[in-house]
RNA sequence: GGGCCGUUAGCUCAAUUGGCAGAGCAGUGGACUCUUAAUCCAUUGGUUGUAGGUUCGAUUCCUACACGGCCCA
């Protein structure tokens, strides 16, 4: 954005002079206006009534909103408001408001936002309308909102200025308010079960909870270093220890990775945690939470996503992550799933780099993620993690090599990751020194050990089944969005270039 | 990080082979007392993302960069 040209220092200095005009007659941003009435709920309680009635009872409404249309037809006019609510219509005669109003609304623009006493009619067309008997600018709107029929079509501009989009774009208001209505119908599912939603530490002197690189910040008056989380949950089940048996955090998480389509720094995750529950107990809670979630406030359990069809109301499929390679990847040979070398070979001909310090388990992860992750459709969960790449789950008491962890896919993607808390202190510590010893292997995305964690763990946590959902992407699926920045108000982008948006407000002076 | 595509008026979009950069909406002036993307008449508005290059001449061709989108890693 190149910020105004010529014709937008015109446009603006055009409406600038009807402010000051404004600001001349003492009209300029009065806050003394009271509204009484929303355009939905007018909508909503005069639905039934005809013409004749409405005006029988002469219903006198206080309404306010920006102007988002305005047809002037000589003496008379229609305009139509927007407030949180909806859209309600206005109309004006001439010789119906004071001396001079008429005139002066001439001058107002789209984008204005205008408050209307009026009593309530209906056209001939049958819309509800507000017949003004006296109206004024609240707020006079300098820059002009673009094309009303085609809308803010600039991806960039959407999401830079999304208070724009937000105001000519309804769609786009209608996702974030789903959005809002999916977390709150959450929060009300696990209040319900007697969870605690609580608030952990985002500024973290260790990151842990999770395998990922963190941002850095600092403390100055501690003049010490501090890391944007990456994860809550070894404070979450530090609060299992405390005796908080069922606690979850909906909130950002931040991670230094690159920007896609599903990734953004930082992110919304719900993360929960349950004392005597185990991955059973979780997996079965994801999948109750996302049918429900799916039908209460999203598009019902079947429904379609960027042109595939969806189908909630099935038990969701089960899938160990060993059979899945061996299901996605004919010829893969059974027997030699955890052999080493065998798995390096077949990572290296699929073309997955590898490093020298991969285990099996590793290899396996990789290998899953490179032939089978994407071809997850509908909703399967994965079961049978390796522990090398779990550090925080349980490993099964029948087989060590694997946790009682699961990952949730819909749609290829990871929707939702959980696991039977691993609460041995002695196994957690060896766990974290093995990661320690694979970041000093180079792996940048290794756990550092949190030793306090272990003491945590030393006074005795409850056995426990813990789940993170990913907010973001659960938005996007039961919205029908396609990128993650559809679904965050204010996705993260490169600043503007060569310009801060502050300073470019040298037009703003004409 | 790599590949491809895009960036033209406030907004949505055109512009033939390299030959004076256009339309609709918005704005401005006028007509109009039931409109629905109101209609009708007239009209203003451009450093074609930035910086270079080729050329008599560049929105168009070339290079670099910025920002965005999609795909891959």
């Amino acid at each position: 954005m190149s910020g105004e040209g010529r014709t937008g220092q015109t446009l603006l200095e055009e409406r600038r002079r009807k402010l000051a005009e404004l600001r001349a007659s003492g009209q300029a941003y009065p806050n003394d206006f009271h509204r009484d009435a929303l355009a939905g709920e007018l909508h909503a309680t005069y639905e039934a009534r005809s013409s004749e009635s409405l005006e029988g009872d002469a219903i006198t409404v206080r309404v306010a909103g920006r102007m988002l249309s305005k047809r002037v037809m000589g003496k008379a006019s229609f305009i139509k408001l927007q407030d949180r609510s909806g859209q309600i219509q206005v109309h004006l005669e001439r010789d119906r408001l004071p001396e001079g109003v008429y005139q002066a609304f001439k001058r107002w623009d789209l984008g204005d936002i205008v408050g209307v006493q009026g009593s309530l009619f209906r056209t001939r067309t049958g819309e509800l309308t507000v017949r003004a008997d006296a109206l004024r600018v609240l707020v006079k709107s300098l820059r002009p909102l673009p094309e009303k029929f085609h809308g803010l079509a600039d991806t960039e501009q959407r999401y830079r200025q999304r208070y724009v989009d937000l105001i000519v774009n309804p769609e786009v208001r209608q996702v974030f308010r789903t959005r809002t209505a999916i977390i709150q119908h959450i929060r009300r599912f696990l209040d319900a079960l007697d969870f605690m939603e609580v608030e952990t530490p985002m500024m973290q002197p260790i990151p842990g909870g999770a395998n990922a690189r963190p941002f850095v910040t600092h403390h100055n008056a501690l003049d010490m270093q501090l890391y944007l989380r990456i994860a809550p949950e070894l404070y979450l089940k530090r609060l299992l220890v405390g005796g908080f048996e069922r606690v979850y955090e909906i909130n950002r998480n931040f991670r230094n990775e690159g920007l896609s389509t599903q990734h953004n720094p930082e992110f919304t995750m719900l993360e929960l945690y349950q004392a005597y529950a185990d991955h059973e107990v979780v997996m079965a809670l994801a999948e109750t939470l996302v049918r429900e979630t799916a039908r209460a406030v999203g598009p019902g359990l079947v429904f379609d996503y960027q042109g595939t069809a969806y189908d909630l109301t099935p038990a969701f499929r089960r899938l160990p992550l060993e059979a899945s390679l061996l299901e996605f990847n004919p010829g893969l040979e059974a027997s030699r799933l955890r052999d080493r070398d065998y798995l390096r070979a077949v990572c290296e001909r699929c073309g997955v780099p590898v490093k020298p310090e991969y285990g099996p388990g590793k290899l396996q992860l990789e290998l899953f993620e490179k032939t089978v992750e994407a071809r997850l459709e509908q909703p399967t969960f994965m079961t049978g993690y390796p522990a090398e790449v779990s550090p925080l789950a349980r490993a099964t008491d029948a087989d060590p090599f694997v946790t009682e962890r699961f990952e949730l896919f819909i749609g290829g993607r990871e929707l939702a990751n959980g696991f039977s808390e691993l609460n041995d202190p002695e196994e957690q510590d060896a766990r974290f020194r093995q990661q320690v010893a694979s970041k000093a292997a180079g792996d940048d995305e290794a756990m550092v050990y949190d030793a306090d964690y272990v003491r945590a763990l030393e006074y005795g946590m409850p056995p426990a089944g813990g789940l993170g959902v990913g907010i973001d992407r659960l938005v996007m699926l039961l919205t029908g969005q396609p990128s993650i920045r559809d679904v965050l108000l204010f996705p993260h982008l490169r600043p503007e270039g060569g310009r801060t948006p502050q300073s470019s407000g040298s037009s703003g002076t004409g």
